[in-house]
DNA sequence: GAAAAAATCAAACATTTGTTTAATTTTGCG
DNA sequence: CGCAAAATTAAACAAATGTTTGATTTTTTC
């Protein structure tokens, strides 16, 4: 299904509503007020709240695909470089949608919509194995070490990320960073989850120390 | 304010349905039917709802703070072992109560309830702290690096610990572990995860590669 | 064992919920 | 223009929500 500029608005603000008070705390009310619509055009184009919400994900994770597969069978870069690429792309992701993926980490914990299990599921399938290729690639070229865990690996580096940024406000003040402009201090992080999780890959990853 | 076994018995039913259905969607009369009281027993005891919520925290964060403290006052441990014994012993927590440990999550991400704000950010500031003095500690004796980021360390242990726990099913069947009996693959993951957060804790805290 | 306090209950409370309806307005197109 | 389709609206809908009430039973206390 293709959203015109209407749609998007409304997932859009809904998008802003689920990850501020979330999914079920949200009203259909709350939403059409904010997005300056009536009540009735939510479910005149999506359905149903839940179906609304369903929409969220395939506008967010709909080129995600394509595009971590496109990137990762450039045949130029090393494993190592196509792992860095990785971690700071997802990084990039999250940072750039936090509350999308505010959004998905509950919903990943309810585990209660079907279609949304089923999307994330796939989605993760096929990232693990993209990255076990890369993990395979980089054991043949000696450049890895064996008996890497795929999965353990990308929780760390999912788990790292998405708590960074949960713990932003605390991170400010226990490291007496109040003052900072909020853009200074969002490059900050971003900067420090980066190198902060490459250096974990390597040290999983390779062999140097 | 101490709870005797009836509230105990609302709270747990009201953990194990919070965890399932997240918090909004969970409904009191849902939660009286499935502990066998009256509707009307959970605003008597706790006041409300969110009172409830608040009940469970307290619940199962009570004694936290103390656990981790004299833990790790322990003089005739090493700073190495006191972060492998932290790392295992906040393995086992999660493991043992994942169904509070996602209730918690989802509650950080919404960040609404103040009562429960307030009580994680103090625990977080307290571990933060003893956690740093370990890591000076390491330091003065050598064994551990300069400049470590403690809330990105922190960060790190809790973010791969509970996504590990939410990836348990895909865990199973991106590994062929399908037929694994439930107690097993426990035991599985848990020391797993154990192994893995420990190398990511020695990579980032200690020379040695 | 009687009086007081606590616990329990069914019923009712006012709100709020997501969704639908039916009428009206706007848009697109020949 | 003229008309059909799409978009928009206010109002109504039944169902579900957390909480309270007031009566009744159970437990505690002296």
């Amino acid at each position: 299904m293709a959203y015109n500029d209407k749609h998007i608005q409304i997932i859009e603000t809904a998008e802003g509503l689920f990850s501020k008070k979330g999914y079920e705390a949200t009203t259909v009310r709350d939403i059409a007020e904010q997005a300056g619509v009536n009540i009735a055009m939510i479910s005149y184009y999506f359905g149903s709240k839940e179906k609304l919400l369903e929409a969220l994900f395939n506008h967010r994770l709909g080129d995600l695909r394509m595009r971590v597969e496109s990137l990762l069978k450039n045949d130029s870069l090393s494993p190592v470089q196509k792992m860095e690429i990785l971690v700071d792309e997802h990084i990039e992701r999250v940072v750039r949608h936090e509350e999308f993926y505010k959004i998905m980490l509950c919903e990943q914990v309810i585990n209660k919509n079907p279609a949304i299990i089923k999307t994330l599921l796939e989605i993760k399938k096929r990232n693990a194995e993209l990255i076990n290729e890369i993990i395979i690639d980089g054991q043949k070229k000696g450049a890895f070490k064996k008996n890497v865990d795929v999965i353990l690996l990308m929780s760390t580096m999912v788990g790292t990320v998405i708590q960074g940024l949960i713990n932003q406000p605390f991170y400010r003040e226990f490291n007496d960073l109040k003052k900072m402009p909020a853009k200074e201090f969002e490059a900050t992080i971003q900067k420090k989850l980066s190198i902060h999780v490459k250096t974990i890959f390597k040290a999983i990853l390779t062999h140097e120390g």
